[in-house]
This record gives structure tokens, sequence and C-alpha cells, in this order.
DNA sequence: GGCCGACTATGACAGTGGTCATAGTAGCGA
DNA sequence: TCGCTACTATGACCACTGTCATAGTCGGCC
């Protein structure tokens, strides 16, 4: 989650992201995001002149090409490149950040869709933008894992759904139990779906 | 979701989880709730004297109760009890939500702890007892169709999830797609779980 | 009646939100 | 040096938040 951060706009919708993955959109501010980014207030309106319905959508478009940028690198890193394998890669990415982090943050779009799907048409729209941006990469490596071109799309459905789920339960809880424990009983289903080996 | 409302202050709790579930913590102002019950505003702070922090601890308490009495009348309905039935039932009741009232509202219980996981641990508390109160019973239902014991309370956990995570899709792409999918695919899974027929 | 508790009804307060307006500065090409 | 553009820097505005304080009303009970 840590990128070169080259330009004060790109420091501020990175900022916002971090920002609202852990309040939400509504307890985030434009001043807190601004001082968060170490950007000067000015710049705010400078860069974002549609307000923060702008700077909102850029940061969950960023979370989505994030999520679906990271799906090929986890594929790479997989030695043994199953659905299941997979899963319990995506999962682990957020295991990890709560036992080292605290059970802080969640997902910056699922944030926004709770607190402007409802409102806000812009955001909305911004948000399954971030979801099919997401789910289409998984989806492909799931065909390329031998997994039914008409079961992928599903799948890949399934997956982000459990998953997201998972990340709520697990910050309620603050316990990591739900997200190994979807993995565990989720895994090898997923596994049992590849009919043509890759 | 429409109960006998009794005394205002019932109302008040119910109107807030319905304020809640549509806009999130904090965009639910106080005094929207007393106007959405039709309470005068000076009851919030006799009835609800630890203030918002209370008032919302009380809407998470009930939805979770809510959800997991719903558990037991779903099991109830259903003519062939298999956990994938059970699974479906819970996910009709939101694909009939969202089909007959729009893609208006999310579970409140998610909202909460987006909101507030981070900054409000008396709520944070809350949503996880609220959690607990509907997994709790789903784990007894599937023990009760056959499902080893060991395993019910992660296929709980999992069923949970994936209908989180799947209201959060459907509401941010406006479309039932995501919980018919996760249904459709993990319906059967759930079902293969069954050991001993009920 | 007189009293008291439950509840209702407003008004005010301090704080914060997003946004706008305006002014200032830094860098650079001509 | 001029002029232009990109960017920074503040201050003000109004709407709204949660909370508190105070006063009013209602109903029943001694």
């Amino acid at each position: 989650m840590s990128e070169r951060q080259r330009g004060p706009r790109e420091r501020m919708v990175f900022s916002a992201a971090q920002l609202i993955r852990r309040d939400g959109v509504n307890a985030t501010g434009m001043r807190e995001v601004a001082a968060h980014a170490g950007a000067p207030r000015g710049s705010l309106q400078h860069y974002f002149p549609g307000g923060k319905e702008q700077l909102v959508g850029e940061a969950v478009a960023w979370a989505g090409r994030y999520a679906g940028a990271r799906i090929g690198r986890f594929v790479e890193g997989l030695s043994g490149p199953t659905p299941g394998a997979l899963f319990a890669a995506m999962a682990a990415q957020w295991t990890e950040e709560y036992e080292r982090d605290g059970f802080v943050t969640g997902c910056p779009v699922a944030a926004a869709t709770v607190d402007r799907a409802a409102s806000d048409e812009v955001t909305r729209a911004a948000v399954a933008a971030a979801f099919t941006a997401w789910r289409t990469p998984l989806a492909e490596a799931l065909t390329a894992m031998g997994v039914p071109a008409d079961r992928s799309a599903d799948l890949a459905t399934l997956m982000i759904s459990t998953l997201e789920g998972a990340i709520l339960m697990a910050r309620a809880e603050q316990n990591v139990r739900p997200l190994t424990a979807v993995v565990r009983e989720l895994g090898p289903l997923l596994d049992a779906a590849v009919t043509r080996p890759a």
C-alpha cells in the first residue's frame, strides 16, 4: 500500500483513501486530508475543483486499480496457482496487516459504498467501477487457472464478497478468525471448480 | 422489518437503525432520528442520556437480535432444510427488498463497523456482539441440519461474510447479480458439508 | 387541591463541515 | 522587467452537528 508519492495531488488522493479506509467518508474532512498529505489547504480547490465528491471518487478509483493490479502480483507469487491459493493470498494481505498494525482500517471501497451509495450517485458509480476493476482481472486469473469461463465471473464475485464480509467481521471482532475461517472453508471449494488444470 | 411500534423509545431505536442502514452512522443526525420516529426532540436526551453512542449501540444491538431471530423463521419456512437453502433464503430477503424498494439500504451492522470501528470502542464492541447474536443461532441451525459441529461456526462465518459482501456489491452496482451469483456458487458447496442428513 | 415524576418543547452553545473569495508567491518564457 | 500560469495561503461564510440548560405540560396519586 506504500507507493512512490510524487506530486501533492497524488499524495492527497492516497491520503484520502487511507483516511476513508479508517474513518469512513463522512468522518474524513477535506482539511484533514490535506494535513495528512502534508499539502497546503489551498491545493484542495486547485486540484479538486469538483470538491469532496471528486476527491472521494478518485480515491475510490485508485483503490479499485490497486486491488485489480494486485491480483496479477498475487498470481505470480503463488507456487501452485489455484483459485484457493489465490484467495488465501488475498486474505493473507489483510491478516498480516491486522496482526502488524491492529484492526484500524477496512476497505475504502466498502466504506464509500456504505456512506455514499444512497446519497451520492457519482460516488456510487465510482464504487461500482472500482469493484469491476477488481473483479475483472480476478475472473481472468481464474479462467487462466482452469476454471470454466462461464463460472469465473461468479466465482470472482463470490471471492470478493466473502473477503469484504470477512474484513468487516474481523474489524468488528478485532480478530482475524473470520478471515482464517473463510479461507479454510472456501479455499478447497474454489479449487474444486477447476476442471482443466492450468 | 416492520414491527409493532409501541413506545417512542422503541420507535427511535428502530428509526436510527433504518437511517444508519441508508446513510451510515455519521450522516445520521440525532434530530433526524427523532423526526423520522415522529418523536419530540427532547425525548432524545431523556431516553438516551448516553447520547448518540448509546442510541447507535441500541440500534446495532436491535439489528443483531433481529438477524439472529430471523434465522429460526427462515429454517421453519424451508421445505427442504439444507444449508444452501437457508443461505438462499437469507439472500432472498435482500434481493426482494432491492427489487421492491430499490438499492437504498444496506446492513446497519456493516455501516456501524465501517463508521465507528476505528473511533468508538463502545460501538465497536456492540457491533461484535451483534455479529455474534447473528452467527450463533445460524451455527446451531447448521448443526441441526447435519453439518459437523466443528465446522458449523466456520460455515456460519462464511455465510454471513459472503452475504455482507454481496449486499455491499449489490448496492454498489445497483444490481442483484452479486447476490444471485453467490447463492448459485456457494449454495451447493454448503450442502456438500452435510455429513449426517437431518 | 397539591405534588411529583415522566415526558415534551425550545433555545443556545461551541465545534466542525465543505466551499467560496481573495490575495500572495514562485517559476519561467519572452 | 513584464506577464502569465501554477500553485499556495488565509479568512470568511453558512449549514449543521451533538449536547446542554431551562421551562413547560401532562397524568396520576396522596
